[in-house]
DNA sequence: ATCCTACATACGCCATTGACGTATATTAAA
DNA sequence: TTTAATATACGTCAATGGCGTATGTAGGAT
């Protein structure tokens, strides 16, 4: 990883830091909403067994959440933000066991 | 997202399933040993308050998998470890917010 | 030397979740 | 219509995540 490129990423980890703390606005919202997650496994197209399984999290777990019984964690809502924003590169390093 | 490229990522999530299922052997470990993340946190250059907040977890959680006190959950895991195999890509997806 | 701030270790407590199970419903293909 | 894959729906409970407090350490600044 570069330096500067990773300086860059840096600077975006700071200014996170100043949104979080409310001293700037969020440019969206940072998490999936629960009811978005369908759409956005529809958007990589993949079932929930494999979806699931992708993610890290039993069918179950998965099913949970679609139907609004339970609200992922944090990091499963970072993880399938990341994967709606950038499906080929994060799902590849998810896979890449 | 391009077809072709999808097509592939789409096998590789198959070749997953054969994997959990005992089908093929693993080309390495799916998952972070909790162990590891400290290292992981170091390779990418961040303090524990700024990578907690990256994966959207609470400090205290972060350090209770530092110190080895708790797991951290399946989401948890495969995005840390995304992060370490393709830190630039998966870190710019992270956070736009 | 002393203060100060950021960073880290360490752990008690408890509400919420994730995992596991079962039963039913829908869809598509054979 | 039978079958298999996919999805909805929900009960139960151990384990986690969030929250708090206390302590330790390394680095500058004064």
């Amino acid at each position: 990883m570069k330096d500067s490129l990773f300086a860059e990423l840096l600077e975006s980890v700071e200014q996170m830091d100043e949104i979080v703390k409310g001293e700037r606005e969020p440019a969206k919202e940072r998490f999936v909403a629960a009811s978005r997650l369908k759409l956005i496994r529809k958007k990589v197209n993949l079932s929930q067994p494999k979806f699931a399984m992708l993610i890290g999290v039993e069918l179950s777990t998965l099913r949970n959440w679609e139907q609004g019984r339970r609200e992922p964690t944090g990091p499963a809502k970072v993880l399938i933000k990341a994967i709606e924003r950038d499906p080929e590169n994060v799902i590849k390093a998810c896979i890449s066991s």
